[in-house]
DNA sequence: AACACGGGGTA
DNA sequence: TACCCAGTGTT
């Protein structure tokens, strides 16, 4: 414990944090980019725009704020929505157990805080979804209070700064971080102070090719000093993506209804919706008759391929053939399955993946 | 301390 | 390709 604050005192020895701190939210004031969730302080939208840009570029959360608020401009009205319409609001965001977590936890708020958003570190932390990052953010930016909200922006931009060599790709390096911000956040205008940080990490800290010729607080640089700031941050590179080839069936019945089924409340893509497939590891492609007809009751006669698809995920690669179905016989049995006309198809939240195989479907 | 968890954009 | 992005929960 001696030893941590003895590592920050000599990483700050030097650093001039009343004149980093003005350089920096005053570059804020003057150069923040108009956003949708920067209208008001108003926590509940603080909080949602914060879960939709975690991992997640600005440009692609916007539309989807803006829907969202337009959906569910409450806390309240978000507790009561069923979770099948905020997964739809979430089509295409990607994580959607953010989704899931933060309607749990709004509902936690309307329950038991008369739907208020806790102002209180431990009350907020506690809620499902709101981890350190998030806790700050909601902290600061919305009660501009003086806690740090780091992220790999910050991390980044802060590396640099102080010319810091540590492991940005390794879990605890994040804690050393937030004991740094805490000694340097502004108390005067911690929310600027956050904000300038990561937008400095969007517009101008950039991972490649940093402009530190525009950067408003360049001569508080030590990797720029140094010539260095394209060597930082260190960060350790993540493990390749493991393929996986599915067939996925397009089945049509005799009025037009095209079979579908929920995923699992748990893992990937939980409770989305999707068209039948399974991995072509666990069956050979010429066991599809036989598989179909175990897991739904009916026989279906395959068709020639009708595309192949590739899907990227953060961890894994989908191989995704896609193949129609023709009915010979049989009722449906399954209990997360079921036949849905094409305008009902509208409705249920697919992933992008199966988004692409519904283009086939007609 | 690792790994699961989406999707889009960039060089 | 490979990396990056206003991270969190689980094991």
């Amino acid at each position: 414990m001696k030893n941590k604050q003895a590592r920050i005192n000599g990483i700050l020895s030097g650093f001039n944090r009343k004149e980093f701190q003005h350089d920096l939210i005053n570059w804020f004031k003057q150069e923040q980019r108009t956003l949708p969730w920067r209208d008001n302080q108003d926590p509940y939208r603080v909080w949602v725009s914060e879960i939709m840009l975690q991992q997640t570029k600005v440009d692609t959360v916007i539309p989807y704020f803006q829907r969202f608020i337009e959906k569910f401009p409450t806390p309240e009205r978000l507790a009561e929505a069923d979770e099948q319409e905020v997964l739809k609001a979430w089509e295409g965001l990607g994580y959607y157990s953010r989704a899931r977590n933060l309607q749990n936890a709004i509902r936690e708020v309307v329950s038991d805080y008369g739907g208020k958003v806790p102002d209180e570190a431990d009350e907020l932390g506690s809620l499902k979804g709101v981890g350190p990052y998030t806790k700050g953010a909601i902290l600061s930016i919305a009660y501009d209070k003086p806690e740090p909200a780091v992220d790999g922006n910050v991390m980044r931009v802060m590396s640099r700064i102080l010319y810091l060599e540590d492991d940005i790709a390794k879990q605890g390096t994040k804690k050393l971080f937030e004991s740094l911000i805490r000694e340097v956040i502004s108390t005067e205008d911690p929310s600027s102070f956050n904000q300038g940080l990561m937008e400095l990490g969007a517009l101008v800290c950039t991972p490649k090719s940093p402009s530190c010729m525009l950067c408003p607080v360049q001569d508080h640089c030590r990797a720029f000093h140094e010539g260095v700031e394209q060597e930082l941050p260190i960060k350790t590179k993540t493990k390749k993506q493991k393929r996986v080839p599915y067939a996925a069936m397009i089945v049509i019945n005799d009025q037009g209804e095209v079979l579908i089924q929920q995923r699992p409340a748990d893992g990937l893509l939980a409770n989305l919706w999707e068209f039948p497939m399974v991995p072509l590891a666990d069956i050979d492609r010429s066991h599809l008759v036989h598989w179909f007809y175990g897991e739904y009751g009916i026989n279906i006669k395959p068709g020639g391929s009708l595309d192949k698809i590739k899907h990227v995920f953060s961890h894994l690669i989908w191989e995704l053939e896609v193949i129609p179905g023709a009915i010979e016989a049989g009722e449906l049995d399954h209990p997360r399955a079921r036949f849905v006309s094409l305008e009902e198809l509208e409705s249920y939240p697919f992933p992008v993946s199966h988004q692409k195989i519904a283009k086939h479907v007609h």
